[in-house]
DNA sequence: ATTTAGCACTTAACTGTTATGAGTGCTAAA
DNA sequence: TTTAGCACTCATAACAGTTAAGTGCTAAAT
């Protein structure tokens, strides 16, 4: 299985092209006579089977069986990408569309969020994704307490990027709204004077506030104790995701097996948190080709990601598109280069 | 297409019970040699074979082709339920271990709306479904504005069952935090005297608050116009769907197209909402069988409903499973009536 | 030194035939 | 009223044969 180091000159380039177009076109092994017949190559087939065999040994297409054309490998597919795809530019009135479809007005990020993998599955005719940005990092900007009935106070917390957050939480003694908005008041005022997080917060209260009552330390345990038990559990809800049913009519899911195969893929969302997480750390966008190391549950799938960045640098997220291995990389690698960035501007 | 009114007496119900539990048991076509042999109905199978076209007639089994067994149809499986099948009571010992899988401290609604479709799905080995109640006609029991950036203003709005639902909102005069109080603070005392929702809260500021600024008019429309606006948005939010990936191996969805359909039936969540939102109004448990009328879309698929109350009344939504048609219902059942019953209890 | 034509070979996919077995409906006997 | 017997239908699997696509290799041509 080891490739060979071999040397890619121009003719071996023109084929190896000439075959992952031929099999996007046609979603068949490509042969040798077709891709003679097919790209002006000025090379007979026998010429082309001899270069064919030279690929072949370098890692960058292979034989389903036999006596069958070739089908480019996940290698085969990166170095498209990176030395013989043109890129097709964005067009300035595809991006006003783009605009277009966000209505930016009086919205929650969770609406945002939802919508960019609208427009990701929408334009790029596959399944777009978003993983929602981190949270527990982003300084607070505003707590509340609300009393929602005896022993049951409801814990709200803004964060500076408008996130909110709550949970209800538990109390063995009895405390009235009064004492709650005191206590929030307390809190508020530390808040607007230094910028923290929650985990800051704490220790600030363990530092400073020492005549605080026992009831205070014990909300504030819950609270903690709770957010930060509970990112687990919103790993859930973090992942937007766009129709996967539209994979579903690509005719290389027309096998039994693969469509199950693409169906637990998609649905195994802790995965797809794990590609789209390792992307959320880099400056630039990746590519995970299904088979491939990194994503080795599931062959004929691509997984195209792109992080965002808010202004204030305090959001980082990530987005992407799921689609078929021989997806337009052409065209869907700018749409989500586009929009990752118009999504760090309006966070 | 029409079925003939049939009398079926005590025969008529043994066949047809034994046609039944004997596809539960296969997962194929029930012939007449595999009841006489495998259910001691003291007939021969020439017997059994008059009893089955007599059932056929009734629209309660069919043939999937000429020489083929019978398998049941909505009409059969319809029957069975409602008076075939004993139904397993629940034992206590496993109503203790379902109310230890929800850790009910220090909980939002969200998670254990979440808790509750992963119980259903561990339950009953299939994929279970929660409807989120409506939050649209509860009443309001805290509204806050947090001044997010100039212009920006978060608006959270608590209700009595402890959700919160938050927008962000562009006013075009900036208003100081200070003075956002002052409209929260008025608007919170109006609350606390009287019981109202979001939609009687607006009728209240219109006739009582003439001298109230123009800011504030502004806001208050943004935020009633944009809550009743998105309801349609927060849809998706509201259904929690458990793992569809296990209903997958189930052996009738070993054909090719068979698996698409259920693919799309569990992602097409309008459809889904309907149904359940049908049960959502009723006292009692539904139950959908796929190709039935009310849902044609998909054969095979059965959907058990019941509704959830809690105590207050205010909150109103439905729970379900979705197994294959054959699913051992006299199990599913009970548990489904138990979870709807203790979820209506803990909200 | 390349390139290519020619040829033998491999394999998947399709075709047609046949046999098998499961299950039926009907009729006549018990 | 029940059942044994029989002719019939249909799906499935197995088998052999054919076709078409595509390969690798070698020897001839450029």
């Amino acid at each position: 299985m080891e490739d060979i180091d071999i040397a890619i000159n121009e003719r071996c380039r023109d084929v190896l092209l000439a075959i992952i177009e031929g099999y996007f076109a046609t979603v068949n092994p490509v042969g040798s006579k077709f891709v003679s017949e097919n790209y002006h190559l000025n090379l007979s087939p026998a010429s082309i089977r001899n270069i064919m065999a030279v690929l072949e040994d370098g890692g960058y297409i292979y034989q389903p069986h036999f006596s069958a054309g070739r089908i480019p490998t996940a290698k085969g597919y990166k170095f498209y990408i990176e030395s013989l795809m043109k890129t097709e530019k964005i067009s300035k009135k595809q991006k006003e569309t783009i605009k277009k479809t966000f209505r930016l007005e009086n919205r929650n990020i969770n609406s945002i969020l939802h919508q960019t993998s609208r427009a990701l599955s929408d334009l790029s005719h596959y399944t777009g994704i978003v993983l929602a940005p981190e949270t527990s990092l982003v300084s607070l900007l505003h707590i509340e307490f609300v009393k929602v009935k005896p022993n049951n106070i409801l814990v709200i917390m803004v964060f500076k990027n408008a996130i909110v957050e709550n949970r209800l939480i538990y109390v063995y003694k009895d405390i009235k709204q009064n004492e709650l908005n005191r206590y929030s008041g307390k809190l508020n005022e530390i808040i607007e004077k230094r910028d923290c997080g929650i985990d800051d917060l704490r220790d600030i209260i363990e530092s400073e506030i020492h005549d605080a009552r026992e009831n205070f330390y014990s909300i504030l345990n819950d609270m903690i104790f709770n957010f930060t038990n509970n990112i687990d559990q919103n790993m859930d809800n973090c992942l937007y995701i766009g129709p996967e049913t539209v994979l579903l009519d690509e005719p290389e899911f027309s096998n039994n097996e693969q469509i199950k195969l693409l169906v637990k893929a998609i649905n195994d969302k802790k995965i797809i948190i794990k590609l789209l997480g390792l992307t959320k750390s880099c400056t630039t966008k990746r590519i995970f080709i299904g088979s491939d190391a990194e994503w080795s549950e599931i062959s004929g799938l691509s997984l195209i990601t792109a992080p965002y960045l808010s202004e204030d640098k305090a959001l980082r997220g990530s987005i992407g598109v799921i689609g078929p291995s021989r997806m337009n990389y052409s065209q869907v690698i700018p749409i989500i280069d586009f929009i990752a960035e118009f999504l760090g501007e309006i966070i």
